[in-house]
DNA sequence: AGCGCAGTGTAGCGCAGGTTACAGACGGTT
DNA sequence: AACCGTCTGTAACCTGCGCTACACTGCGCT
């Protein structure tokens, strides 16, 4: 990693301050570039960053937060489909560039987000003289095939209090609480809020959390992670 | 396309012809090492490809035939992630090959099937100097991605009777006949021969399609297709 | 011809989970 | 304190579909 502080161009939210790129092992020429021509922009926590069938002409870096990807179902009802964490790549926009398709899916900051932006043309530059564009750009890629071809998996064969032991276990802070309501749960599953409330009300019957306005605090991560093996 | 005449080396069945390559614009030395080490093995119909966790060292090309890459849930039914058709090529290799990762997931030959493999030393080289190759390497791994997106989006969004037509639709041939028996349809869609058998007999009632021993005839592709779409 | 396997047809049961419909409960605002 | 929007708790109902169980029917093989 190599320190950039990179100046906002026109951030929906000014964020004036230095990040972690992960673009170790660029040339010198191609750093001044890229400083110059990134486009950095903040969103607040559940602010919408892409919709569906947007253009989009740019490799997008998370700098800071989290971005949900996500689609709508028919009922309504969201899926989320990935997460991009701070020092990831938006891969989807980097599959546009090169494919020159509209993006298939939504995108909201989960969290309080800074996005920074490469243009398509100085992508696709980089891409071909600098060795750490393309290793980047495999790695993302890659990345996003596990973790959809995971997320394809777990739909397959986990059932949704499986699944919901998982999230619940991946979204805990440092103190084992959970700080979503209920709704947004059950919009990152793909189900229904009552659904939800009808599982987490079995597991606080075991006494395996306790539940609480728009907070969750988990008392039995043990039996929680057995939960999310297949057959527990 | 060039065309490459490649001998087989440790073919599991002999498969002497000539096959299209997607390796246009590379270099004739980077040709020339391609028609040397590639590994040439053909696979009847059904036999397994890749088994889950196998490591997989190299590329693989799809020079004639169709694979099938899937899952197999606790229950021991499969569902199948994605295909690759003759001319593409297989992703998630390169993918373990550049993460160092095992493969994630079974695959077989769908149809007779012809694989080439490019040793994963040599498309290192590949992809570093040449142009095509990382152009393909891309291209295959953004193209793998919108296939899982959009299967993931449709085992979220669309009732099985709809993922049925869509399968049917997708896999028939000329004269509009599937030739799969239901419990490789079922196999495919995640789901058990009862369920599938079911479904059809409500279609064939309804005069969409015919039944009969290992195929299926469509009448009504009309209907068909009108039953893919969310609330047809 | 007759056997047997592989495939299809059908019916019934049960469960996960989506839907509908309310009834509180918490917390911020005035 | 009163109010109101947001969130949770719960119960009843219904559908999709997986599972069990068994009868039937092409089709190849001896």
């Amino acid at each position: 990693m190599i320190r950039l502080a990179v100046p906002a161009r026109r951030a929906v939210r000014r964020a004036g301050f230095t990040v972690d790129l992960p673009l170790t092992r660029l040339s010198e020429a191609a750093r001044l570039r890229v400083e110059q021509q990134l486009q950095r922009y903040a969103f607040r926590a559940g602010a919408p960053v892409v919709h569906r069938g947007q253009t989009v002409n740019g490799a997008y870096l998370v700098l800071k937060g989290r971005l949900r990807v996500y689609t709508v179902k028919p009922s309504g009802a969201e899926a989320t489909l990935y997460h991009l964490t701070a020092g990831e790549t938006c891969i989807l926009a980097i599959n546009a560039l090169f494919n020159d398709l509209l993006y298939p899916a939504w995108v909201e900051a989960e969290a309080d987000t800074v996005v920074g932006i490469i243009p398509g043309g100085l992508y696709r530059n980089l891409f071909q003289a600098e060795e750490a564009i393309q290793d980047l750009t495999v790695k993302s890629l890659s990345t996003l095939v596990f973790r959809l071809m995971d997320e394809l998996e777990q739909v397959h064969s986990l059932r949704l209090d499986q699944r919901l032991s998982a999230h619940l276990l991946e979204r805990a802070n440092g103190q084992g609480v959970v700080t979503e309501t209920q709704a947004r749960i059950a919009g990152q599953l793909g189900s229904s809020r009552e659904v939800v409330a009808r599982i987490l009300a079995d597991m606080a019957s075991r006494g395996w959390i306790e539940t609480g306005r728009g907070r969750i605090r988990l008392v039995d991560t043990t039996r929680l992670a057995q939960m999310t093996r297949p057959g527990g």
